[in-house]
DNA sequence: GTTATTGCAAAAGTTTTGCACCTGA
DNA sequence: TCAGGTGCAAAACTTTTGCAATAAC
């Protein structure tokens, strides 16, 4: 386990003390599964995939519930692709190496998902505060198109 | 019928044309609920329920069909607000007006969901473009936060 | 007349919930 | 001990699909 889960699993453990709910294996488990897969923006049935190579008596629902629990600690991030699956990751706060914002880049055309890093947003979030009176907690940008390599097949195709 | 809802009908008769498909009561019905409709995230089922009152025996399945037509031909732009219902509204470039950008407040605490007009994104476009190669055809953008009432209320409570 | 379109009902897929049984504190 | 948590199965929802009947061109 590196450095950073470790820190991961201290704020969930804390937490949860501070709620009075319990830590248990499951809750654990589901965590270190994300932290082992930044970026891969999983769906609940992927992590329930996942987490059962380990833990094989755990149930999709409670991986719902746990997903669910830790988006309320704001140790995840929710990302939706609009393939009518909601999907996880870790959140930005927790990045280790304090990194940008990040966005995410949909191709229309081969369906990949690539991460686009970013920090022009904080600008239009003062603007927000500020003309709108609304104090902003969190966004989600997606960017909608053609990736380089299906323009590049289009180009060869004409 | 306003002058704009026929411009938006013209357009889509023109479309339905080109690509040998067929104009229907049911088609008509639906862009013309959604013109009269600007700016309420409406999902398939609030725009079933509209219908039926001047269509009465038109199906839900209908609905979801006709809204993917409109979506392939970019008449509407769709909107997820994380409630598990897709939605969808006319879209931006036909705003009558020509108006910027619009992006969506959603309130955590309320849950109201506030449109917010803004033009920043096209520098973040043009990096895109350029950075990652990737050619932009829309986006979506979600600030999610507190609103202006919700943080007063807060304030008088404590 | 021919082909696309529709309405209905059934199916599919994701997420939530009820409940008896367990487990962590 | 006992409140909170879990696993299972059923339920709840949204969205999609198959198909016979219908409407557009």
């Amino acid at each position: 386990m590196t450095k950073e889960q470790e820190h991961l699993q201290d704020i969930l453990k804390k937490r949860l003390k501070e709620k009075g709910l319990k830590v248990t294996q499951q809750r654990l488990i589901v965590l270190q599964i994300l932290a082992e897969n930044r970026d891969k923006h999983m769906a609940a049935e992927d992590i329930y995939e996942m987490v059962k190579e380990e833990y094989p008596e755990i149930g999709l629902a409670t991986v719902y519930r746990t997903v669910q629990l830790l988006l309320e600690m704001q140790l995840l991030d929710r990302i939706n692709l609009d393939d009518g699956r909601v999907r996880y990751e870790i959140g930005h706060l927790f990045a280790g190496d304090m990194r940008h914002n990040h966005h995410h880049l949909i191709c229309k055309s081969c369906g990949k998902v690539t991460p686009f890093e970013d920090d022009l947003l904080e600008e239009l979030e003062a603007h927000i505060e500020q003309d709108a009176g609304f104090h902003v907690l969190d966004h989600e940008l997606k960017f909608y198109g053609i990736c380089k390599e299906c323009l590049q097949k289009q180009k060869k195709e004409s």
